[in-house]
DNA sequence: TGTAAATTCACCCTTTTTCGCTATTGGAAT
DNA sequence: ATTCCAATAGCGAAAAAGGGTGAATTTACA
């Protein structure tokens, strides 16, 4: 049996789904109500497994509702769902802690599924909405793809590694078993083909743009 | 009618779903390889909208194949296929390119279901497999939430941004208007706070541990 | 094989950074 | 009222980094 708690500011969707999971073999609703205000105090009277959220609803958006919600109760699983396909809402919602992520156009019968996936463990969300996160992921993990290299040596990636580690020009020589004098020739170059002039800002802009 | 390649080196299921994908409605299969040596040349000869790809394959891998046809044909849309749940192959699958991934032991129509998403531009993923990725993206892109922050004060994070801008010490005294000598001061108690003696050691440590 | 690029190293000199010690002021907490 | 601390600032010395010039040696590759 699985107890879900619903936050959804329509009156109409929120009984519907109440009236939905009571009368369906092992699901159960905790308790249903239009907003966040009493968030914590509701939850702690109503044990449940996962919770239903809206997104946008007067006072407490859902995203900041899931943040207080994984913050005080890290083990309930929280299923997002809008009528928003926004880059940001995604983001944030993900970053809060949001388990799965379903828009309100999915069937009643894929709301249960998807009820039953966060709950065993699974992250639900719809086609289009794991797009966005994929191409979420790529862009901000993987800035790399596109970016270039700078056209470093094998040798002068080396010293921007060991430079990036924190070591001094001393360490790295002999990590390289080079004289100091190559070290300082290597950096000079690193830092023209970067067109940096300063060891933070070659570390910096090695870290951001991948390099190392 | 949506075009489909299948690489897949188990011949039975190799032959299955050819045979699926001729015999249902609305799907047609543009061929059928058992690995990736002539991957380019075939995908040339056959056009197709979206690749079925196993990653288990002899000779390349289908992320690297992947990664080829995205380069070449970065309209046709992959959806990769596999037994294996591991971070890493679910990761460099999507860095490659790929736009769905799903599990074997998803049903025939499962699989028709997932072909129609990607070619409508969403990205079908088992359930287990979105959380995988959702938590791949918070750990790699928020590695913030849990670390601390050293307790630095105000002035001092003002001081080791701009230390991580690449600001020298005379750039930061104007900056924020002190003296040379109180950003000295302000630098020494950042490196005892972080732990660490040098700007470029900061700078990283700051650019890793969100802190900046 | 010959040329370009990469790697190595040596001086010299300037600027910046790092570190130690000290000290005052003003606000917040006890 | 007193203590704590952030923020400010100064001095000085040693270490490190940055920048110019030149050059030898090795590697890559066309």
């Amino acid at each position: 049996m699985i107890n879900i708690a619903i936050f959804e500011d329509n009156k109409h969707l929120r009984e519907t789904f109440e009236l939905i999971l009571n009368s369906t073999e092992g699901f159960s609703c905790a308790g249903a109500w239009p907003d966040c205000s009493e968030l914590l105090e509701n939850l702690s009277a109503n044990t449940c497994d996962v919770v239903l959220m809206d997104i946008e609803m007067p006072g407490m958006s859902g995203i900041e509702a899931t943040k207080l919600i994984k913050e005080n109760f890290p083990n309930i699983h929280i299923l997002i769902q809008t009528v928003f396909f926004e880059d940001d809402y995604i983001f944030n919602a993900i970053c809060a802690g949001a388990s799965g992520y379903i828009l309100k156009s999915t069937t009643p019968d894929g709301y249960l599924e998807a009820i039953k996936d966060v709950q065993s463990g699974g992250s639900p969300m719809t086609p289009g909405i794991a797009r966005k996160v994929i191409e979420l992921f790529r862009d901000n993990l993987q800035p790399s793809i596109s970016s270039n290299d700078y056209n470093l040596t094998t040798q002068e990636k080396k010293v921007l590694q060991l430079l990036v580690a924190g070591k001094s020009y001393k360490m790295i020589a002999s990590e390289l078993f080079v004289s100091f004098d190559t070290v300082k020739s290597h950096v000079r170059n690193i830092y023209a083909k970067l067109h940096v002039h300063s060891g933070t800002e070659a570390v910096s802009l090695a870290i951001r743009d991948k390099i190392v």
